[in-house]
Formats: structure tokens, C-alpha cells, sequence
DNA sequence: TAACGGGAGTTGATGCGTCAACTTTAGTGA
DNA sequence: TCACTAAAGTTGACGCATCAACTCCCGTTA
């Protein structure tokens, strides 16, 4: 039987993680589109594509590793297209891929070390690093609860 | 003189902190919406609104509480207002005020107990209260960074 | 071979969030 | 009183996220 009511102090900290996540999130991603014109959208799905040695990669792939819903990537794969920052192509075996232009590698090799700044001068600095641990371990608990409560 | 590469547990850490925010946010948000047909930010707007006794608020306020960008506000309110859940009225000195409908109120009234359970669930469970004041203390670390860069 | 079914991907509609540009309102000071 | 200015609020355009409905392709099985 669980606890039906919400103390102040649970209610304190729910809000903190939430609004925290939230600003520090928005910083980071102003911080890249500032730089480089990607939205947070376009540099996540870059970087995954740089994982393969050749930015190629199957949209299935991409969504696996994205954890992304199919609708949600194939509008943004049109819109990056649309961009010039990826491009739908046919490979060896006449399937389709995702590739990465040159244009798109670009501004992924311009908005990296942005990301890197931003992630440390937003959210690392001033954690000290039992903080931070105290932090990850946290999250792993929330991990746990997350996965337990998907099956 | 900053460091400027992040290890890969500092790695880790951020991306589990703004992983976790992004999944529970969203279980929370899916929650409420299933049981009553209110968006995110419905629900926050009628939080804020039921604050007032009277469920009666000055825009700018309602802006300052939740600070929300106006623009974004004013948008959220005309959705609003067309699903009937607040209007714009005249006050008793001819200003232009942001009233909850009944409809509103009925609706935050379905959609209170769902968010309590959902933020329990979600959350709050299996975080003991250890967890969950080493989560707060960082939060805490975090807003202070957040201020300071603002200034 | 033909029918069925499921996975991959697309499309259209709608709501949300942000930017820039605009109008309106309310002071404030000569 | 009048003109200037700043704040309050609206609008339009655009990109992002989600839902439902659709197409397309492929493999199974009767």
C-alpha cells in the first residue's frame, strides 16, 4: 500500500530536479544553436551517425540508439535534410541509409567543443566529486525504478 | 583556467542527470494527460491560478510565478482559452485579468490526485530519504550555479 | 500462388516553444 | 498638457514532438 501524500520537502525536491534539469538543459542547447544553427535535435542525431566510422547508418538503427519514436525521427531526418545536414542514400545492397554530408560533419566538428564548454561551465563546475557521485548514484536508482517499472 | 575535457564518468553523470529528468518528466506529463486531457503546461497554468483564492490572476504575475517568457504565455492562454479552461476578463478597475472556468477548475481537481500518484510512482518511491537529500543538496549546488551565471 | 500479417517508414494534423516585430498601455518629465 | 519611453501583451512564422492513419515491403503459411 503506498503513501498517498506528498510531504514539503519531497515536493522541494521533485521541483528542484525537474526546473534544474529543465534550465541547465536550455542552457546548453542555446549555447550550441548560438554557435553553430543546430537544434539540440540535429547535433544529438549527428553525433550518433559519427559512431559509425562512415556516418552511415540504417534509420532503425538510429532509433534504437536514439530511443526515438519512428514519427518523431523521420520528420526530423526530412527536416535535416531539408538542411543539407544528412542525406537519405542507397547503399551497396540498394537499402536505404542516413548519411551525414559534409556540411553536417561540419557543424558537428564546430558545435563539439561548444557542447563541451557548455556541459562543464552549466552543470560540472562546482559539482565537487562526491557530489557528483552522490548525483550518478541517485540516477541509477532512478534508472532501476524506470526499467522495473517499463516491464 | 578551466579544464576543458569532461572523463567519462563526469560524461556519464550528465547524461544520466538530463536522461532521467527527460524520462520521468515525461511519465509524469503522460500520466496527467491520459486522465484529463490537460497538457504540461495546462496543468501548470492552473496550479498557479488556483493559488489566488478567487482562481484570479494579472498576467504578468502568472508570468513572474512560473517564470514563463510572455510570448510563450500569451500563446499557452489563447490555447487555453479555447478549450475553455480560463478567460480573460475585466476586473473591477477595467483591468484585464486571467480568471480559471469552472471547467478549469474541474479539470485540475481530476488531474491533482493523478499528478500526486504519478510524482510517487515515478519518483519518489524507492528513493530513500537519504537518496533523496543528497539528490536536493545537489539541486541546491546546481541553483546556485545557475544564479550566479545569470548575474 | 495468393492471402495474411507485421515491421519500416511517411504523412497530416495539432499542440508546444521561441524569435522578431508589432500594438497598446501606462508613466514620467519638460 | 504633450511628447517620449518602457513595459505589457499580441501576432505570425517556424521548428519540434506526438498521435493516428496510411503505404510499402517482405516473409510466412494455407
Amino acid at each position: 500500500m503506498k503513501k498517498m501524500t506528498i510531504s514539503k520537502d519531497e515536493w522541494a525536491t521533485w521541483r528542484s530536479f525537474r526546473r534544474m534539469a529543465e534550465i541547465i538543459s536550455g542552457r546548453i542547447v542555446h549555447d550550441i544553436t548560438q554557435a553553430t544553427g543546430l537544434s539540440n535535435a540535429d547535433f544529438v542525431v549527428l553525433m550518433e551517425l559519427d559512431k559509425g566510422m562512415d556516418g552511415c547508418r540504417r534509420q532503425r538503427d538510429l532509433q534504437a540508439y536514439l530511443e526515438w519514436d519512428k514519427t518523431r525521427l523521420s520528420h526530423q531526418l526530412t527536416r535535416m535534410a531539408g538542411r543539407n545536414l544528412i542525406a537519405r542514400v542507397s547503399d551497396t545492397e540498394n537499402l536505404i541509409v542516413i548519411r551525414m554530408t559534409t556540411e553536417g560533419r561540419q557543424q558537428l566538428l564546430t558545435a563539439r567543443p561548444v557542447h563541451i564548454e557548455s556541459v562543464r561551465k552549466n552543470f560540472l563546475d562546482h559539482l565537487s566529486p562526491v557530489d557528483r557521485m552522490n548525483l550518478h548514484d541517485v540516477m541509477c536508482k532512478l534508472h532501476e525504478l524506470v526499467k522495473d517499472l517499463e516491464a
